[in-house]
DNA sequence: TATCGCATCTAGT
DNA sequence: ACTAGATGCGATA
């Protein structure tokens, strides 16, 4: 695999992105850690990267249209990621819980909390963030929790005021 | 292969 | 409103 950066608007600045000859493997919110990995030399697959993910934190478009390459995924795991991807549309969120019971992988489990808390676990640990919509997975109550540390949540934040779930705040510096 | 650290929910004060 | 308790993953050594 074969790592680009894609510039962003998000509050954590540049992604760093993995890519296949079957599609996204990879990603990440923090461009800085591109530094020492084998850097992407296909200038059309850094065309098509930049276009589709800049389109799309533009505002002007929404739908990726960017090849997942699963393999980095495997049981569980990909099944949640696939239902998350199949069942909440741009603009739609969904509870950890109710993503644990649509996935169907946790029939087994008594306890809704206990499966909602192992669904947090798969998403913290999902490979290709963006492409599968993790930022739409929420808590019962709240926005939840998100990856990276304090920007992190920023950056949950500000994907879910694009695509109009939460109401624009003061750091707000999307396309609105 | 063993251990660790969690992006949650529910129930009981 | 606040606190504590239950589980299965992935990553690391």
């Amino acid at each position: 695999m074969s790592w680009l950066t894609v510039e962003t608007p998000l509050p954590s600045g540049p992604m760093h992105i993995a890519v296949t000859p079957l599609g996204v493997v990879a990603g990440g919110y923090l461009g800085d850690e591109a530094g020492e990995l084998p850097r992407c030399t296909d200038e059309a697959k850094i065309a098509a990267v930049n276009g589709r993910i800049g389109t799309y934190l533009a505002g002007r478009s929404r739908e990726l249209g960017l090849p997942i390459d699963w393999s980095l995924s495997t049981g569980p795991h990909r099944a949640v990621l696939q239902t998350l991807l199949r069942e909440v549309p741009y603009g739609r969120t969904i509870t950890y819980g109710e993503l644990a019971a649509r996935s169907g992988v946790f029939e087994d489990v008594a306890e809704p909390g206990l499966a909602a808390r192992t669904v947090g676990q798969m998403m913290a640990a999902n490979p290709v963030p963006l492409l599968v919509p993790c930022h739409r997975v929420v808590a019962a109550d709240g926005i939840g929790g998100f990856g990276g540390g304090r920007v992190g949540i920023d950056v949950k934040r500000w994907l879910l005021t694009l695509e109009g779930v939460l109401e624009p705040t003061l750091d707000w510096n999307g396309p609105l």
